[in-house]
DNA sequence: TAACTGAATGAACGATCATTCAGTTATTGA
DNA sequence: TCAATAACTGAATGATCGTTCATTCAGTTA
């Protein structure tokens, strides 16, 4: 796990600060999405989140750290989320096919920050900008075990397994990036069972591989 | 093609006018992408263009149209240039293959504006927007005809060719969007090889997709 | 040589915020 | 009950640009 940034408030009482935080998230990561971060002012993000705009510099010390917090909390989602949710799986292929349902998940949930996190990173600090990028690659990573699992195990062919990653990674990502093309095409689920055809199947082992794969179709 | 978007300009000598834009163009291409569009500044555009902050109001009417002008470049760039180098190949597979490599050559050449149009397409007004969108849209379906060619020529089995149309653009974009994770492991051409064994090969058909692909790895 | 044209300049204007801080309200604990 | 401390407010400040425009200047025509 990472060194958890610290970002300066004068509030003393922790509840206090998490609960102001979040309430200050909501309102940003909407504003954000929405207009972008130059064009939402602290006075907007105030009303929002229903305060004042003094306030917010309790809480936080400049407008990018409102930014940076807001990309934090998107990365350190998916690298938290991720593993909790494949917890249950045993076999390699069912545990790569639940890591990309996941990711879609989530992803799914924090479309608009996703794409927030595309459009903004660069607005930061390259201090802010490293955290979010290293988060980012913690939960590749997770991805990355999971196809290796596959390898080692016999399921999948070999394959350039460091590629893929971006593949399965992207594929996710796209759903956020792209939902105007796919929201009239596709639920979330079609898009997660198609994902899966084109980027699970094709590098399974025809005996192990495909077996696993069937096998988890129709489980119990 | 698209009605193409006029930009206003009180210079008469049209001569003028394009060379001036062109180098307008590059100095905000280089800095938007450097620093980002709001921390950008007209007067920074003129310094790097090396004319006066007021004469970038002589060839464009506002900020804004200076970054439109910069993403609808890109685009268009794409929607000609693809074309033009894929129009040697007549084995659908082999338009197909070109085609990506087509592509991520010129995501390689214009990296920095292809980060920039995923960064900055939402500064845009609705208007312009659409505009970046739909030559998005058009290079699209160059892709996309590709693939059915494959596919009704019995060299492609069926596929969501939509939806893998979407991992062809993808695979080139990601070239730009993960430059930084890619530049110390592949080169471009062996990046557009990867790509081909990851999106290509797992589609085609047996005997006549596999004949196609092999013939033209030697060609002559 | 004089009159004209339009390209180019850069100082000045005005609007927009991020940030601060003097003052107000709420909470705590003795 | 009443300090004392913490949380909160929002008007004021000051810096930053986008945009304008009066002016200069080079080149062209009369």
């Amino acid at each position: 796990m990472s060194a958890p940034i610290k970002f300066a408030s004068t509030v003393t009482d922790p509840k206090l600060v998490e609960e102001r935080r979040t309430q200050i998230l909501g309102a940003a990561i909407k504003l954000f999405s929405d207009k972008g971060y130059y064009r939402t002012t602290i006075l907007d993000i105030a009303k929002t989140a229903g305060i004042s705009s003094g306030l917010i510099y309790q809480y936080f010390s400049e407008k990018e750290d409102v930014l940076c917090f807001a990309l934090l909390h998107v990365v350190d989602t998916y690298e938290r989320e991720i593993p909790t949710r494949i917890a249950g799986a045993k076999d390699p292929v069912d545990r790569l096919c639940q890591s990309v349902e996941a990711y879609c998940t989530i992803v799914d949930n924090l479309r608009d920050a996703t794409l927030l996190a595309y459009r903004s990173t660069k607005s930061l600090s390259p201090a802010g900008r490293k955290h979010v990028m290293a988060g980012e690659q913690r939960s590749n990573q997770i991805i990355l075990g999971c196809i290796n699992e596959c390898i080692d195990g016999g399921y999948f062919r070999e394959v350039n397994s460091d590629l893929l990653v971006y593949q399965f990674v992207m594929y996710c990502h796209t759903w956020a990036l792209k939902y105007w093309a796919f929201r009239d095409k596709y639920t979330l689920k079609q898009y997660v069972d198609e994902g899966l055809k084109l980027l699970v199947e094709p590098y399974l082992t025809p005996r192990k591989g495909r077996g696993a794969f069937r096998k988890r179709q129709e489980p119990l």
